[in-house]
RNA sequence: GGCGCGUUCGUCUAGGGGUUUAGGACGCCGGCCUCUCACGCCGGUAACACGGGUUCGAAUCCCGUACGCGCUACCA
């Protein structure tokens, strides 16, 4: 049995789209669960498009996913160079050569002529198609204008009849009639090949065996097959996967959010967890589990079980999912992790004891990274400022009064604030006054946060301190009860 | 317009002729836990696009219609 090899052939556009990132990981998947090879290949034979800095960004974020691959334009390879633009004149000499064979021509016209062309097919209502006017000169035509350098493509000749049918492993047996298919330029007028030449010489060079890629591509593989045909190659097995979707079914795009992975990393979503709903989206083993891990995607991915139909992209979902990653994460890891958050959020993290107990007391709360920000704001208040309406509402009770009065009094008893000690007050003040549950501990979460929710108390109190405590406390006894020198 | 692909809860999906009162997850709603929020736990809501066939029986097979998406570049 032969080696799998497949390959993950982005354009660098200068950042990596979800989408890409799933295409990504289904060929590593398939990769990986055959021991077979994964290949990086840049395809950058658009010259209008380059990037400064895509493609060493691409590979940074492909990195930061986890997705490894085993040949590429940086750590090389058997049959490099792996990106196209350092290929050219292979793909030169393939196209002469189909033009050689007959199964391909040399064609002048203009962009001017053929813009204008399909202007007045689409006005006809006709389908846009290359007329043949150059597929028809004469040899001696051909090697006159060549010789003037008249300026020229290359086009792939397409057969006038019959059809082509070819076998999806997602969809099954596809059939395109020949007719309908356009002259396809190969190779463009910079000397440049188009996609569909050098996608194929590629894979035929880089001996890939499974194709797998997006749905956008399942219209051109007739023109492929005639190349694969012309050269008596073999023919990789392909798999065109379903589209991901915006939240109103178009293909997933920016201006409905956010498409770049960069993004996600930068909102403070993890690698795992982006990783794991990606796959789910279009694929499922069939169980009803749904967190995996990147061994456990490998050990149970087949393309069989690949979805049909364009999957949306469910933010939602995202987020409980990598709530519920951030969650499992050890301690370390976690504060790791979200103490940059906290500092880009303005806050002040350097007594990295204090930091950590901030995190610990609101991690189950957030959702992504930067959720943290207004999370942790409390901690870092200078001053309460009591403006939820329910929260001021609370301190109108006569019994909030009476426990802020009392837990001040025994504050000024203490010279430390412990979680023990912090209790015990508390516990104190309900013998005392037989205020009970949340008329007890309510009102000390208003003075000390502002607001009616947030960490477990005895957590707040903890990472304030005691003086803190005391200043907040004397805050609001003295704004909102009108208490001075207390 | 043409060609291609697709269509199960709002979303991701299971299911592939009888096992289905169509299962799970997110979301939403309710409850429990609890000082609150969150977490966690328990429960509920909600779908086979439509119309014809085939069959004793169809979400499952076939055909048509509708709708959606993709492609229709010297972009990938």
């Amino acid at each position: 049995m032969t080696t799998v090899r497949v390959r993950f052939a982005p354009s660098p556009t200068g950042y990596l789209h979800v989408g890409g990132l799933r295409t990504a990981l289904y060929n590593f998947l398939f990769a990986r669960h055959h021991q077979g090879v994964l290949v990086l290949r840049i395809e950058d034979t658009d010259r209008s498009r380059y990037v400064p800095g895509a493609v060493e960004n691409l590979i940074k974020t492909l990195k930061w996913t986890g997705i490894t691959y085993d040949e590429g334009p940086d750590i090389g390879g058997p049959f490099g160079p792996y990106v196209q633009s350092q290929r050219i004149e292979l793909y030169r000499e393939h196209a002469r050569k189909l033009v050689e064979m007959g199964r391909a021509y040399y064609c002048f016209c203009t962009p001017e002529r053929l813009e204008k062309m399909r202007q007045e097919q689409i006005a006809r209502k006709q389908p846009p198609k290359y007329d043949g006017t150059c597929r028809r000169l004469s040899p001696e035509d051909v090697a006159q204008k060549l010789k003037e350098g008249i300026p020229h493509v290359i086009r792939l000749k397409m057969p006038l009849e019959g059809e082509t049918s070819f076998e999806d492993i997602i969809r099954g047996t596809v059939t395109f009639q020949n007719a309908l298919i356009d002259d396809q330029v190969l190779l463009k007028s910079d000397g440049y090949p188009t996609y569909h030449l050098a996608n194929v010489v590629d894979d035929h060079y880089m001996k890939i065996t499974h194709v797998i890629r997006g749905e956008e591509w399942l219209p051109s593989v007739p023109k492929h097959l005639q190349i694969y045909d012309a050269f008596g190659w073999e023919v990789p097995k392909m798999a065109h996967l379903p589209l991901l979707l915006n939240p109103d079914r178009s293909k997933l795009s920016k201006r409905q959010g956010d498409v770049a992975v960069e993004d996600y990393m930068a909102k403070g979503y993890l690698p795992e967890a982006l990783v794991n709903f990606v796959a789910l989206l279009g694929w499922n083993p069939g169980t009803e589990q749904e967190i995996f891990s990147m061994d456990e995607l490998i050990a149970q991915f087949s393309l069989e079980r690949v979805n049909k139909a364009g999957a949306v992209f469910d933010i939602q979902k995202l987020n409980w999912m990598n709530g519920v990653y951030i969650r499992k994460l050890p301690e370390d890891r976690l504060v790791e992790f979200l103490t940059p958050f906290l500092e880009r959020g303005g806050y002040d993290v350097s007594d990295k004891a204090r930091t950590r107990k901030i995190i610990l007391a609101v991690y189950k709360s957030i959702d992504k990274g930067e959720d943290i920000v207004e999370a942790a704001r409390i901690f870092f208040q200078e001053t309460v400022e009591i403006e939820e309406p329910e929260a001021r509402e609370f301190l109108q009770k006569e019994t909030s009064h009476t426990v802020l009065k009392v837990f001040y009094e025994k504050l000024n008893q203490l010279d430390k604030l412990d979680v023990d000690t912090f209790k015990q007050v508390m516990k104190e003040i309900q013998n005392e006054t037989g205020i009970k549950k949340q008329d007890l501990w309510m009102p000390v979460r208003i003075a000390l946060t502002g607001v009616t929710h947030g960490p477990e108390l005895p957590f707040v109190i903890d990472i304030f301190g005691l003086e803190k405590v005391k200043s907040f406390v004397r805050q609001v006894l003295e704004k909102v009860y009108q208490e001075s020198g207390v």
